[in-house]
Parts: C-alpha cells; structure tokens; sequence
DNA sequence: CCAAAAACAGAACGCTCGTTACAGTACAGT
DNA sequence: ACTGTACTGTAACGAGCGTTCTGTTTTTGG
C-alpha cells in the first residue's frame, strides 16, 4: 500500500467509488458503505457531488478516461494493422491486472444494468464507450478489411463484449486469450476475401 | 390478445414476472408493480413464493427451460454440422421475436449483475445457463473442430455473450447477424487447420 | 495568527420497499 | 348446505436507504 500523503476528500470518494461500486455493485453498496471506504463523512460527499448517482457518473466518466488512456498506450506500442485491432483486448488484460480497478465484469455495462431509468447522464457513459469502441474499432478494420471494415469493427466489438461478459459468467477459459482468437480470426476470413 | 378463461394465479405471477422484471430491470421493479401487472394480491405472492427473490428464481428457472427449448428445435430442424452449431443464434433470435419474453437483454447475465450478492438459487440459475451453452457448443463443435472442440465451444459462447451484451449497448447493427458470421468464421477457420 | 473554507461525527428525516396481518369473499369437493 | 382452500383488498410494520441538519474541529491562505 502506497499511502502517500492522503489524498484530499472529493479525491478519495472517487477513488472509493471506482473500487468498490464497481466491484460489489452499484445499487447492492449503500453510502454508508462508500463513506468508510473513502474515510469521508456524509456532508462531504454531498456538498462535493450532490447525490450518489452524480458520483457514480463522474466516477464512471473518469473510469472511461483512465480505460481509454490504457488503450492507447497499447494502440502506440502495436506494430502492425493487426496488432492495433487486437490491442483493445491486450489494452484490457492490463487495465484488470491494475489492482487499483478491479470490477466484477465492465463498469459501463452493469450501470446500464442496476440502473435501467438513469439519469441521462449515467447512460451516456455507456453510451460514450460504446462510441469511442465503434470508432476506434472502425478504424483500425479499414487497412485489414477495406470496404468490409464495419463488418469487421461490427465483430470485434462483439468479441470484445463477449470476453467481459464472459467474466460475469464466470467462465474459466482465460476469455482474453479467447476473444483475441476469435477478433483474429474475423480478420483474417475478411482479409482472405 | 387471447385472454382465454385466465390463468391461476401463480401462474399469472411467474408470466408477470418474466415480462415486466427482466424487461424493466429486477430491482427497479417494487414487488407493487409485479402484483398490479399479475392482477394478485400480496398474500397470494407469498404463500406461493414465501419471498420476491424465490418468485425470481423460480421464473429464471423456468425461462431457462422454455429458452432450451426452443434451442432444441431449432437444433432438430438443422441439417449439417455448421448449422447445428450456429443453431443457438437462430434460436436466440426467434426466442426474442416472441412477445412472451422481452427482455432488455439477457434475463440471466441480468439477474447476476442486480443481485450479487443473490441467495445460491438464482446464482445457481446463470451457472446452469452457462453450464448447458458450454456442454451443448462443445458437443457441436466436435466434428467441425475434432480435438480443437474446445476452443471453438469458447469461441462460439463468447460470441453468443457478446451478441446479447450488443442489445444492452443498443448497437445498432443486428447483433445476432454479427454473431453468427463471427461463430461461423471461427468454425471455419477450425476446419482449415 | 486569524479568519474563512473545508471536513468532521453523528443524529435525524422522509421515503420506499419487502413483508406480514387481518378480515372478508368466491368457489371447489363431498 | 358445509367445510376448507384459494384468493382479495387494505392497512400497517420494520428495515434500509439516500439525504439533510447541527454543531464542532481541522485545514488553509493571506
């Protein structure tokens, strides 16, 4: 435990939040529960953020941040067209090995999930990942599969949301090491044709 | 509508159930909802059920098996290898075009994410699902991949995942379309080896 | 060093939810 | 007709939760 020189509140409540919301469940960790996690009292939580909900979406929006980040270096450090579409799987391995988010499956999904009539706000995060995924993926299809590039991006992303499902499920075959075959192999039957 | 001569009412709780909770979200749904939809009073939920939770498990268990069945005709009414294995995609979608069981997305991925903490019973519910998707995709895959059978029973699960985490994410491009090209490519490129 | 801002602990409020209790009604089988 | 079972409507309880309040202490900056 690095425990530095303690962080400031509203810092600490975001940290907390990341790792405790998104691991045990949103709905199932009542404020109490957050507020001695962070070390933080009551008042505080909500003179800084106003309501829970509007924690869980800036710590949702801040997660999205980190993760994209993660996936850049990952994009930065791959060297070939095929190394970049699949580093959004290596990019995850790395993000859950960091022991600072661990999460039950994927933060932005079980939002959508405990929290079906969200406030705008939280399900534009899903919404944003969603995006930035679609995007991305998109882009890194195109010099493996030309014109059929959003069949590809439409697959890896599939691929991709079956591995973090496959965490929930509980499933124990390494789903990483699965779901980067199967976004190969997609590649390569599209780059056959 | 056909009203017929109306079901007893257990049987109208576990139909409720099974359209409003796992459309709307399980914990989103107060148990006043579920008795208004089920037009029962709150005695006869639990002297038939004893818990709201029990009522959950219990109409889990049974999407579980009307969803094996209809997987199961649309595996007699496939006539090769390809087919029997992709059968579970054609299945899934025929599942969801029956107004009977909407669903946001999956009723059983669901229930593990809103109820982490659940009681052994509706755990228990999604290890079955997964336990009979592996048993069955590895029996399928066997004469497509002979000993990579493995590898590609994880593949096609993942892929089946991932078709029905695309419905929460509300992705745009007809995910069991997706998934199946993907299951298929996998299964081809098995066969190549 | 002092004033202002930030954070504290703890109690309390109000609301929702799951669950139970109670008294009354429809209806089956014998 | 009678008895037991299934069901109804309503009201109430108790617990847990998100949120707010009060007064006090700590930290910060000029």
């Amino acid at each position: 435990m690095t425990t530095g020189p303690r962080l400031p509140a509203r810092a600490r409540l975001l940290k907390a939040a990341d790792q405790v919301l998104f691991d045990q469940g949103i709905r199932a960790t009542p404020v109490d529960a957050l507020l001695q996690a962070a070390e933080v009292s009551a008042a505080t939580l909500y003179t800084h953020f106003g309501s829970k909900d509007a924690l869980v979406a800036e710590a949702l929006r801040i997660r999205l941040a980190d993760w994209q980040g993660v996936w850049d270096q990952h994009i930065v450090a791959a060297d070939n067209d095929m190394a970049r579409l699949l580093a959004v799987f290596d990019a995850l391995a790395s993000y859950r090995r960091d022991q600072d988010h661990p999460s039950r499956w994927c933060a932005f999904l079980a939002a959508a999930t405990e929290l079906p009539a969200a406030a705008e706000e939280i399900s534009a995060v899903l919404a944003a990942d969603t995006a930035l995924l679609a995007t991305r993926l998109l882009h890194f299809s195109r010099p493996l599969a030309g014109l059929r590039a959003q069949d590809l991006a439409d697959e890896v992303l599939l691929a991709y949301s079956g591995t973090l499902t496959a965490f929930l499920r509980g499933y124990p075959h390494s789903p990483i090491d699965v779901g980067r075959r199967l976004a190969r192999s997609a590649a390569e039957a599209h780059g056959r044709k």
